[in-house]
DNA sequence: AAGGCTTTGAGGTACGTCAATCAGATCGTG
DNA sequence: CACGATCTGATTGACGTACCTCAAAGCCTT
């Protein structure tokens, strides 16, 4: 015979549907004894809801609300393209998404847009921010109201979120230590790392993890401090050049965050050492294109389609009161190079 | 207004619900200039069937067979672990998913296993196999007798299956072949090639795709013919030991199929050159455990889970005459490292 | 225009669940 | 034991689709 149903169930544990569905759904108005009884029916029959089923019936429309930066960079443009493209087959799945986009590196903002979210209106978010105070308050708020809160790509840890939807940014950096060292190996020299800003939690983890294995496993190799472009045009350039001048014995470049660009651009016009071994974050058309022609080494990132599919299975799951899958809902840490491009 | 349903589009194109439905499931009866007028409502409306609701209706139930071989290796036994979890979840999605295992290099055990399969009682299968004239064959049948029909892992690229689940193994040759030249060079010497047998495609493609970037890229390393193990306990210890006293200049081992337990056992066993440099397939077990040991450099794998999650979705999606999301169903080749294990 | 054919309409039941009602049963308490 | 108060049962109507029947209407052909 098939699954049980709620009948099956009324049935075993003598006592009509409407109390089941009562239990079912957490309504009052039964007593403990007859909660015990349709409970123990359930086990013994092993009834699993028909979640499709009930979703008809209850006309449920998950409302879903994603967080993100609207910044120049690749990695966000290539996140809101992942999202809408997901968007399209979720309308089918009932769930209906939409972005909410803030300015970049300005944390009030992203506070007065968590703000804005009207608790009964949504049934979780997924955000995606540099961690203040601020911003773990007003998280903690949505969560306290019900919400399903996942973290997406940087993770705030001391708030309230069920979830972090994104990479281990030590063990990240500690790969593209573990491969700067051997591609170099047994070359020694001077290792620049660049990054567009250190603020966010997962520049600092990736540096934290790469100097961790790079003084361990390969101490011949002199790390310089992180070098900052934030952002700002020409300064990338400058930074670099300046760099190579003042240390001719460099071997290595790890570009932690974003700002890929800048540094290839940088480096075409000032030149490259001999056999510079450069390693760098995030696919993006640049990334892509520089793996290709051999610029850079090696590609350290993260499937985009992978994560938004993911965030908005947790905040599914949650909703829905449902377990996961922990191997499904774990972000690799992609190792690419020239051969083994998607 | 919320999404058009059938009684909309009733009322647009100016028929009956019954008309509508004998539209939608291709049930004779209507007239062609109808039809017309109802499909024209449906994109006017932009009508989307609801499947969850017409699965319900029809108490639809997917049967899908996965057709794996049952051999010693890790590999297999995590395939049918992983099948065995993404089991449990897809029951609540109305997928029934049945195993058969048939006894691993038989061609001939496979072709039978296919016979056993009655077209009516299964909805599609996924299976590995070797490639052979009459497995191709048996699956063209079922493909013919309107089953959905995947192939797992090794590819037979002439047959009419729907769809290939698994990596570019040509790609991860060649990605097996460009780590292997950077963690070597500047060193120069032999590279050692072992597989327990040549005659499955994956293991064929991959030792393609190493040999052309070896010879391209690294002309200066010499890689040896390839030795077969052939599963035989001791036949493993045996052709390394001899290779590696035939050829004391080996610097690197490339293992392209199952095997490792038995390379790594014979390499303790008699002893390995300093700075040998080790890379494998697949992630087990073992090959955990020698990643972090160091006595493999790096293994190039595939998710096991990704792979049943991913041929499940392509068979639903075939027997629903879906699209598919081409990127979420691109099985990605993994390096992993000390760093980046999962 | 009568015959036979195809096409269409109207209506029903079902799938498994949710949600609501109202009447009836049971309970604890004084 | 009678009183509200609290539980429980029986029933009904959704949700969006599938599938079936029966009768009515339309269309040809002769």
């Amino acid at each position: 015979m098939g699954k049980p149903t709620v009948h099956d169930i009324a049935l075993e544990a003598g006592v009509s549907l409407a109390t089941v569905d009562r239990v079912l759904n957490g309504r009052p108005g039964v007593r403990q004894k007859t909660q015990d009884r349709v409970q123990s029916a359930i086990l013994s029959l092993g009834y699993v809801r028909d979640l499709s089923a009930a979703n008809l019936a209850r006309q449920r429309q998950y409302r879903f609300v994603f967080v993100l930066p609207e910044g120049p960079g690749q990695f966000v443009a290539s996140l809101h393209s992942a999202l809408r493209e997901a968007m399209e087959v979720q309308r089918a799945d009932r769930i209906d998404v939409r972005i909410l986009a803030v300015p970049p590196h300005d944390p009030h903002q992203v506070v007065r847009a968590l703000g804005t979210i009207d608790p009964g209106e949504v049934d979780g978010i997924a955000i995606m921010a540099q961690e203040t105070p601020q911003v773990r308050d007003a998280i903690d708020r949505l969560a306290a109201a019900g919400l399903a809160v996942v973290t997406l790509v940087s993770d705030l840890p001391d708030s309230d979120r069920d979830h972090f939807v994104g990479i281990n940014n030590i063990a990240a950096g500690r790969t593209a230590a573990l491969l700067m060292g051997r591609f170099l190996a047994p070359a020694t020299g001077k290792v620049l790392v660049v990054t567009s800003s250190l603020l966010a939690r997962d520049s600092l983890e990736r540096r934290f993890g790469f100097d961790a294995v790079m003084a361990y496993e390969f101490p011949e190799v002199d790390v310089l401090p992180t070098l900052e472009a934030r952002d700002e045009p020409g300064r990338m350039a400058a930074i670099v050049s300046a760099a190579l001048v003042a240390h001719p014995d460099i071997v290595g470049i790890y570009s932690v965050g974003s700002g890929n660009k800048a540094l290839l651009e940088a480096l075409r016009r000032i030149g490259r050492p001999a056999g510079l071994v450069v390693i760098a974050h995030e696919l993006t058309p640049h990334t892509r294109a520089a793996l290709e022609t051999g610029e850079i080494a090696a590609v350290i990132t993260q499937d985009v389609g992978h994560l938004v599919r993911s965030a908005v299975r947790l905040l599914r799951a949650k909703c829905d009161g449902l377990s996961i899958i922990q191997s499904q809902e774990r972000i690799r840490i992609e190792v690419l190079l020239r051969e083994n491009l998607p």
